[in-house]
DNA sequence: GTCTATATGGGGATAGAC
DNA sequence: GTCTATCCCCATATAGAC
């Protein structure tokens, strides 16, 4: 393997364990075996080392949901479109990203759930770049899947459904943890549709009430 | 105000913006007025300072938790106890939380998402002493109110309450800076409606379905 | 309780030989 | 492409005067 991707591995391991700032480039080119000064050389810096990390799996990963998404509406050609073939086309394509190597999935989902709380400089870019290439043609989708829900509490939804899947990928071993080796996050296909059926539900739950008056969707 | 509570401010608010790692002492006593020795004077170091930040938070938080459990379950008697309810007290102490000083609420919200995402070290030993307190108390509660839901979904459940809620006091302005002013996060009601909404839902959805046929709770 | 001064260590980045 | 050596900066923590 490459010096150029075995430094990329490490950053993403090391990242992943220790926090971006708390890691050093000491400490990645010593895991990958490379040069300090081979992280200069490669990238220009820091910054870039980490833009680089996430551009490698964003990529396929973004690639994959508009596929997704595309098959779905072509299924379901002038009639309704399913809500959640819609959710899937999102999520399915993050928790089955390709485990390579070997136990660096869940690095990159603590990774990528990092992306959310913090603040500002790098992570902040990264966000605006690799989401923004594909939230615009998510969000008609959903609302043409729900055209009863006010844009307002879609977009709403939209928020709730990034934090669970965020964190659904980020903090696996929280709920190992607090619930003493019930739960098993290696199955993802199993994850997957308990995290659909979550958020699908979510989606379509009649609208908040705060009057005390039922109030349904349409 | 005190030295050591105009550091305590000044630490939650730069941490929240910068990262616990990007954040120096001599930041925060410079923001606080007071001189740098005065940190290792009042906490003994820079870890112990955030443990103060967060248990000046969370232990009213977690005190009112209890507080809105005990009444739902008054108010339910031998009754059926409603998930809504439980799901309340669960996330509007931390939605609700005191504003003060002001927009300190939203620091210490983005500070408390970062906890499940930040690994090991000191936000770890921070989340297993806070969350610990409460979390039998909520899973009895949550077991009580959904009887026919299997422990294992349920757990996966709650592991996806935490993201939403976490993600919602977390990463507002990524809400408000992909969709551009149209939500407003600081109608604090209305976002907790919204989110009790979403997962209130979600708790009772039927169980997930791999094998095409329709499966439904009890 | 508050300050100055400093000990001690580690970080990112680069120059320049091979 | 890879290495060594080094520049320069900033961090936490503490000692000790006031």
């Amino acid at each position: 393997m490459s010096t150029k991707e075995r430094i990329l591995d490490a950053a993403e391991h090391l990242f992943s364990e220790h926090g971006f700032a708390d890691t050093s480039l000491r400490s990645i080119t010593a895991e990958a075996g490379a040069n300090l000064a081979a992280v200069n050389y490669y990238f220009q810096s820091k910054d870039v080392l980490l833009q680089a990390v996430f551009a490698r799996r964003v990529g396929p990963i973004n690639q994959r949901r508009l596929e997704m998404l595309e098959a779905a509406e072509a299924r379901a050609g002038d009639g309704p479109l399913p809500v959640e073939d819609v959710l899937r086309a999102f999520v399915e394509p993050v928790l089955k990203m390709p485990d390579d190597p070997p136990d660096n999935r869940r690095s990159f989902g603590r990774l990528l759930g990092r992306i959310y709380t913090e603040p500002g400089g790098v992570f902040g870019r990264i966000l605006k770049v690799q989401f923004g290439a594909i939230k615009d043609r998510f969000r008609n989708a959903l609302e043409r899947a729900l055209p009863g829900l006010p844009q307002l509490e879609l977009y709403w939804r939209i928020h709730f459904l990034i934090g669970t899947l965020a964190h659904t990928v980020a903090g696996v071993e929280h709920l190992e943890g607090i619930f003493g080796g019930v739960c098993d996050a290696s199955d993802t296909d199993a994850v997957l549709e308990r995290l659909l059926t979550f958020v699908a539900a979510g989606f379509q739950a009649p609208l908040p009430c705060r009057g005390g008056s039922p109030c349904e969707l349409k």
